[in-house]
DNA sequence: GGGCGCATGTAATGAGTTACATGATTGA
DNA sequence: TCAATCATGTAACTCATTACATGCGCCC
């Protein structure tokens, strides 16, 4: 239900059409959520049909027509439930990039310090692309800092993923020696 | 690909059965995964479908017959490609807790203090599972360490959070003040 | 005798993505 | 004139989950 309470945040504060509400979330809200146009747009129908929202079509000019969606009092009452709901949960992250970590004596320790420094090199990349976006005040730059914090540690856990695979193994076995693996 | 991932990795070590592997993961794995037992047949199926791993039909006393899988080469060239590609990338995590938060203000602070609190304890929960269970030595135990990590830092957070609504709001507003709330 | 554990699966459902279709306008 | 942007959607597909079905053996 996170997608629909991110729309009804956004319809909360303006009526919108679906472009722009599509390209807001895009351009502006990537590091919260990659919620994608079709699903934006099926999500938005989804909601008109069960009264949560409403639409008027409208013609600006020679432009396309637009459907400019507002928040009904029964989509008010749902948004105000979603929040509490989000606000009182925790999803528990999981960490795809653990799989590998797990087996990662499967591969010799020198190509693994290799394919784990590209890593931190793209978790560098996200949190420089951070750094770099415009400042926001209140709660949208409370996410940003969220997701700035958590970069940051996955950087320094990658370094110290980093420092105990190299470090201690600085001339690397031939090849991968699965006498090395551990039982589950 | 990371459930395949898990799977192989799994077999790789040691040959098993459906549900051998599937209460593995269940009751070992939780930090790292939430694959389902019905999901992991499915897989399991597909990829002795694509030759990447076989089985043997095996009945034991009088138990129901198993499905013992075990890898092919075929299924360690896909394994040695998985852990490569799935060690060098980093996949960003996406907080569906940062929806709730950047609408906080559409709730009186005070009870967003409360539903953060409920929020907080569910992390310090998922946190004293991690910490009362087993310890692990090797790869696995970096896994269940970065989950930890992970945690830890999200209490930290949430402190911050309720020290920044709560603290500086100690009185409440009756009622949600729209005219506080930002522009996006 | 009843419930739990073992063991494998199917079917229905859901959520979301990609790729595609359409058509007009604007700018290089 | 050609590409990009605006604007909305459909269809096919992927991936995974839930719920259900089956049936035997073991233990209380």
């Amino acid at each position: 239900m996170e997608n629909e309470l991110l729309l009804l945040g956004l319809l909360r504060r303006q009526d919108m059409h679906g472009y722009q509400l599509t390209e807001l979330i895009e351009r502006n809200l990537s590091t919260c959520t990659d919620l994608k146009k079709s699903s934006a747009y099926f999500l938005l129908d989804k909601m008109a049909g069960d009264g949560w929202i409403r639409y008027e079509e409208v013609r600006e000019g020679k432009r396309p027509i637009r459907r400019v969606y507002s928040m009904t009092q029964k989509g008010e009452q749902e948004f105000q439930r979603l929040v509490r709901e989000n606000l009182a949960e925790y999803q528990p992250a999981v960490f795809g990039g653990d799989i590998g970590l797990a087996f990662v004596n499967a591969v010799p320790p020198q190509e693994a310090c290799r394919l784990l420094t590209a890593r931190k090199q793209e978790i560098e990349k996200a949190r420089s692309n951070i750094l770099n976006a415009p400042h926001r005040e209140g709660p949208l730059g409370w996410v940003v800092e969220h997701q700035e914090r958590h970069l940051t540690a996955e950087m320094d856990w990658v370094d110290t993923l980093l420092a105990r695979l190299c470090e201690t193994n600085p001339m690397p076995l031939s090849e991968s020696d699965p006498t090395q693996e551990e039982k589950i």
